[in-house]
DNA sequence: CTGTATCCCAGCGGATACTG
DNA sequence: CAGTATCCGCTGGGATACAG
């Protein structure tokens, strides 16, 4: 078996010179995927995002959909309304009084394409778990995929990358 | 402010009856979701991937790239040798001794469209952050930016998503 | 119904020291 | 160079009890 086979078989990003200025940014955690982690990098952070996703609102329903303890799912909500990802806003029914509804921001509704990403890769197409949650294309009813695309409009396979120090 | 606006122009998912049977699946773990982050959920595995798809193969560079302690680095390669992200295997350079790197396996490389949601996600367009690694497409130089589409190959904005039972 | 306060446990991640 | 063993603090998440 040749390395080099290999590293052309895998199709790693290409890396622009030798990374020797990236570790220090690293380092020091200025990754934009650490970011992303540090903010719904959680179990409970998804499951309510998945949630708020699927239309849930209020508090009680979030809290029964997702499983979490309410405890756990208050210290979160707050947190993702802190972090801007979702909005708490007063709202009453005719008749009925005051109550609170979560709802994302557009901020949290940008997680779209990484709920997709997680939702598909957990569930392989050979998986044989009965049940669970299919999410599909309204009107085609096909199955929803992630994609890698560039800002000029190409699909990017993997093979295809390029990772360099940004220089702003 | 009414809530039927809201509710429109926040587009979230359309909900295929009231998910009243789904209860019991998401109760049991059985969201794909939840079992994604069981295997790519913690901090370390996603900067391990990260830096395998950067192409580092070696421990020491694994361990030196992503800052991690090395018995964090040890522990958590291991795991994600166990669950099938990643391979060790043993190669010779001419003149020098056995030693292992650690590549991707296609499940690994799956991550791709995740890896992506989650860098562009943590680095918004307006921040200042200076620095830090771009992913771009080779060639054209562009920006890589997460998308969805459906498998009949059309892109699915987000207020055309159903989400449904799986009757399998 | 919509939370909060308190206590507790498990797991992640780091520090240190040690092997082949 | 490539790890492992041990210890230890922090945080995520659950259970229970309580409040507006």
């Amino acid at each position: 078996m040749e390395r080099v086979d290999r590293q052309s078989e895998e199709a790693v990003f290409t890396r622009v010179g030798e990374f020797a200025d990236r570790d220090a940014f690293t380092a020091a955690g200025w990754c934009a995927m650490e970011r992303s982690l540090q903010v719904v990098g959680t179990r409970s952070a998804m499951m309510l995002v998945r949630e708020a996703f699927y239309g849930g609102r209020r508090f009680d329903d979030l809290v029964r959909r997702t499983g979490l303890a309410e405890t756990v799912a208050s210290k979160r909500l707050r947190q993702l309304v802190a972090d801007g990802l979702m909005e708490r806003t007063p709202y009453r029914e005719p008749g009925a009084r005051t109550r609170y509804e979560y709802v994302l921001t557009a901020r949290g509704r940008d997680l779209f394409p990484l709920f997709v990403a997680l939702m598909r890769w957990g569930q392989p197409a050979e998986d044989g778990v009965r049940g669970g949650v299919e999410l599909t294309h309204a009107g085609c009813g096909a199955t929803l995929v992630p994609a890698v695309r560039c800002e000029a409009g190409h699909d990017v396979p993997i093979g295809e990358t390029e990772a360099r120090i940004a220089s702003r």
